[in-house]
DNA sequence: ATGAGTGCAAAGGCTTTGCATTAGG
DNA sequence: CCTAATGCAAAGCCTTTGCACTCAT
């Protein structure tokens, strides 16, 4: 009668922080400073730091992840995350498994993305859809909305199944 | 600096626990009745009240919810309900907003469909696709899947937004 | 009778917070 | 300098679990 995930066990494959792409990287840590600092917030380099795993990241990551990657204790990374999700630069939201939460940065610095969802070993990468049906989902979620009076601000899609790696394992 | 939305506010409206339907629950309550008499557990009276809550309602529900339309002790609800999921028999997320767990009868029960999720109120409320634009997009999915070998097994869609209510009260 | 199911209260585990210290502008 | 940010440890809160009791077969 197994109640939930084990937690412990979960990670999975370790998180992934992937070739530099400094660029782009860069790019985002410029944007960061600005919206931070019309915040009056401090880009600390602990804050900055954080951001850089999360840039480089092809996925969600736990905080967990964030830890085994960062230095830095937990409570202040749970507190810088909450900073950044205040200043709407980073998303939280948990895993339909129920584990725990995991975070990325927000779309507005990494653009429009949905996610495969391992439901074996829980990571997630994100990944686009074509436009066109991009394009078609928007059309038909925003009519289907308004036959309610629901104002849509965003969607989420989330692609749960079995990731190559574990496939593989079997 | 708020950190995470504030719980004991969060319930919003009233849970919705709405007309009888009683032919589509008779149904449930049989297809769940067999479900669990065929892995040998006891349908017991504390189940099919759950059942029936959940079956009524209109959206997926938090244990806050149940507790208040079930006269179940806490534990118990958490139990049956993890028996329930265990069976495949109820389907348990958390909302975008990584608020508490919510829970809905599984798809198998209910048919597939997605969340119009009120990012102000918290509640989620049932919605289905037009049969046509779901299916370009299953396509889609599972065509984008396929190229990193991975295994679609379903999708979850949540529209986020602004429900009529909240709207209103503006 | 006998094991599954239930209730209560206590424990767990992720997350948050108080307070003293450090660092950024 | 002076406030924001950080670290540590303690507290919170949803959720789970141990144990005794009850109910269904």
């Amino acid at each position: 009668m197994s109640p939930r995930p084990d937690r412990s066990s979960e990670a999975g494959q370790t998180a992934p922080v992937s070739q530099p792409d400094a660029n782009l990287v860069k790019g985002i840590h410029q944007a960061v400073a600005t919206r931070l600092n019309d915040d009056g917030v401090r880009y600390t380099n602990g804050r900055r730091a954080l951001v850089e795993i999360l840039a480089r990241a092809r996925q969600p990551l736990t905080v967990e992840e964030l830890r085994a990657l960062s230095a830095a204790p937990q409570s202040s990374i749970y507190r810088i995350l909450a900073v950044l999700e205040d200043a709407e630069l980073v998303h939280r939201f948990t895993n339909t498994n129920s584990e725990f939460a995991r975070f990325e940065l927000a779309e507005g610095l990494t653009g429009h993305h949905h996610h495969l969802a391992c439901a074996n070993c829980g990571t997630m990468t994100d990944v686009t859809l074509p436009a066109d049906v991009e394009d078609h989902l928007d059309r038909a979620v925003t009519l289907l909305a308004a036959q309610q009076r629901f104002v849509v601000d965003e969607h989420r899609l989330d692609i749960i199944g079995t990731c190559a790696t574990c496939a593989d394992l079997r």
